[in-house]
DNA sequence: GCGACAG
DNA sequence: ATCTTGTCGC
C-alpha cells in the first residue's frame, strides 16, 4: 500500500472539506456510527436519534470482512466502507463519527472523509489525541475531543456534542457502540429506549 | 531500529 | 479495536 500517495490524496480532498456553521434549530436528527471487531469481521452500527430530545429512533448493524489493518492517520481506509454500510440511505442532519475529523496531521480524518463521500454534516469525535493534530483544530467535550468532520465548524459542533453528552460523551455514539460490540438489542432493551 | 498516535 | 486480573493512582 503505497501510503505516500494516499496522504497526498487526504491533503488534497481535506481542501474540499467545507467548515461552516450550522443553524442547531434545522437539526432534527442526529446519527452516530462506531465499528468493532471480531474474528477477521468488522462490525458496523449505526443509530439514529432525534435531535435535541436525543430519543433513539432506528438503528442499523452489518457485518463485513476486514479489508485494511489500522493505521494510524490512515484510519479511514479502514473503517469508511462498514461505516457507510451501517448507515444505509440514511441522511441525519448531522453525523456524529467515532474518530477525528479535521483533529488530523494532514486534517482529514474518518469524519471528514464520510462527511465528504455521503455529503452530509459530519462531527469527528474521539477518546485520544493524534499525535500531530492542528492546534485549535479540536476542542475536548467531556471526555470527547471533537473536531470539524464536514459542513460544521468547531463552535456547532461542539454546541451539539454538548447537548448530547449527559455522561461525557455523546449518547448516540455510547449506543453505538454498544450495538456494535453486540449489545441485545430486542424490543424491550432499554439501551434502545432512548439514547 | 525505535518510537507509538483515532479504532 | 481486542486480548484480560488485579492493581496503582488521582
Amino acid at each position: 500500500m503505497d501510503f505516500e500517495k494516499i496522504a497526498q490524496i487526504q491533503m488534497k480532498l481535506a481542501k474540499r472539506v467545507v467548515e461552516r456553521p450550522l443553524d442547531i434549530s434545522t437539526v432534527k436528527t442526529v446519527g452516530g456510527v462506531d465499528v468493532s471487531y471480531k474474528g477477521g469481521k468488522a462490525r458496523a452500527a449505526f443509530v439514529l436519534c432525534s435531535f435535541p430530545e436525543c430519543r433513539f429512533l432506528k438503528f442499523r448493524i452489518v457485518e463485513t470482512e476486514v479489508t485494511f489493518p489500522y493505521v494510524p492517520t490512515f484510519f479511514f481506509l479502514r473503517e469508511t466502507k462498514p461505516a457507510i454500510m451501517a448507515i444505509g440511505r440514511e441522511k441525519p442532519g448531522v453525523l456524529l463519527v467515532e474518530g477525528h475529523g479535521k483533529a488530523h496531521p494532514r486534517g482529514y480524518g474518518l469524519a471528514s472523509h464520510i462527511g465528504l463521500v455521503l455529503n452530509i454534516p459530519t462531527i469527528g469525535v474521539a477518546k485520544k489525541l493524534l499525535r500531530g493534530s492542528p492546534p485549535g483544530s479540536w476542542v475536548k467535550v467531556g471526555k470527547a475531543y471533537v473536531s470539524v468532520g464536514h459542513l460544521v465548524d468547531l463552535a456547532s459542533a461542539v454546541e451539539i456534542v454538548k447537548a448530547l453528552s449527559p455522561e461525557g460523551y455523546p449518547q448516540p455514539l455510547k449506543l453505538a457502540d454498544k450495538l456494535s460490540k453486540g449489545a441485545c438489542y430486542g424490543q424491550n432493551n432499554s439501551a434502545c429506549e432512548t439514547c
